[in-house]
DNA sequence: AATAAAACATGACCTATGTCACCTTCTTAT
DNA sequence: ATAAGAAGGTGACATAGGTCATGTTTTATT
């Protein structure tokens, strides 16, 4: 029992380097551990859903977890992905509004739950965690304007190709010589989503990147063999 | 001299109930005033250009202001609009990034300047301000990620629709009788780049709108004369 | 292991919207 | 006042990419 608490620790999360209370001493994580609950979702699970009302903060621990929204049509746009040291749900929740999108464990995830009352104090008394929270907001919000100049301004080819490079710096594995294997689990319709585009139109790219010989696939798991050309295609904005 | 000092202290800012600063005391407004520049920008004058590097925190005072992200082909979008009380190059300063957008006044606009490291004092002293921050940040995240599921999913007709009823919502001004004045001054192709379609389709689509009565025009202004019709045809996400 | 269901893949076709060309009407500057 | 340059507007045409139909492969379930 004591060791169960013990490894849900703040103190002990995989995470402790990135997230927003990473600049606290053990004793500060210590209280913050007392405050919230662990919990493990499976793949598929949903931690919130567009509509609901927010009671508190995630914090992801572990696990890729994928934040939807629904339109009108019943159409699901992924508009972003959050993973360990990551939070989750700040935005409706400092705004006090419902939430606005749904968020969904993409593999089985471990998701740290604190209460609203308790975050708050916590961000008010620490101005570290503030600065930490304005900063995860401010580059959120960056990579959201940016995905919007891509959809304005880059046709599908490439969207996809700056999409396997986001994935690449976020979920990249180095395997050698050039090669990095992408460890996110996402389906051609999710990756289709991302970039705003139909599934089936993914998939033609898709292969001619492959043709190309700047993608392999192992499995369902991308690989990026190719990243010069892949930079190419991608058309970044300088 | 006094006066105009006083003037321009952030006391008497028109946009004061609205800005990061609203829940601060007199003497602290004081405080704020001493450590800021005012600057006039006359109409297409810049604030900041993408690649500069911020030294400091943009409070409009009053006018409005364009943020645009320049494309690897030269391309122009505009990623947000930003009115008195706004604040604006933070995400660039709190991420240590350069600008990755420009910032233009649309109108003649005033605008306050605050040295980098004394807003970051600001806001480790004052909790309401970076809580400020955080709301207006959550926001802007918030348009910006529901601005990125409109492209996804819908058509240039719908957005249309839905940019007409969020600049009604952030600039209209009651004319009675149901109709409202869009008190903001947008090209037609500043308002094309707003929903990333190109000029010659948003202009068929306001033709389209003024022959369906939905909305006027007076001289370059729009009025909107139906505004729920709009809404209807905007398919708005419930 | 067998079956069902989901995901992947490819072809054929269609349409919304981008592009180009051209004209008209406002602004702005001299 | 007039000229020059933006901005607004419209038509003709081309095409990227969406949709639908169909088949194959993978994954999950009993």
């Amino acid at each position: 029992m004591k060791h169960s608490r013990e490894s849900n620790a703040c103190q002990n999360c995989p995470s402790r380097g990135e997230g927003i209370f990473c600049d606290l001493e053990n004793m500060e994580l210590q209280d913050i551990s007392e405050h919230k609950v662990t919990n493990l979702y499976k793949k598929g699970q949903t931690l919130f859903v567009q509509g609901n009302h927010p009671f508190g903060l995630y914090c992801i621990s572990s696990g890729n977890i994928k934040v939807t929204k629904t339109g009108p049509d019943g159409k699901e746009s992924i508009v972003r992905i959050v993973t360990g040291g990551d939070v989750l749900g700040h935005r409706s929740l400092f705004t006090n509004e419902y939430y606005t999108a749904t968020a969904t464990a993409l593999e089985d995830s471990r998701v740290c739950f604190i209460d609203k009352k308790y975050i708050l104090k916590v961000i008010q008394d620490k101005p570290s965690v503030a600065l930490n929270v304005i900063n995860k907001l401010s580059r959120d919000m960056g990579a959201a304007e940016s995905k919007l100049t891509s959809l304005h301004q880059k046709n599908v080819r490439e969207r996809l190709a700056e999409l396997l490079l986001l994935l690449k710096e976020s979920h990249g594995i180095d395997l050698g010589g050039g090669r990095f294997k992408l460890d996110i689990k996402l389906t051609r319709e999710e990756m289709a989503t991302m970039i705003g585009t139909a599934n089936e139109t993914l998939i033609r790219f898709i292969s001619e990147f492959k043709d190309e010989q700047m993608i392999e696939q192992d499995g369902k798991t991308i690989i990026i063999s190719d990243e010069e050309k892949l930079i190419e295609w991608a058309n970044l904005n300088y």
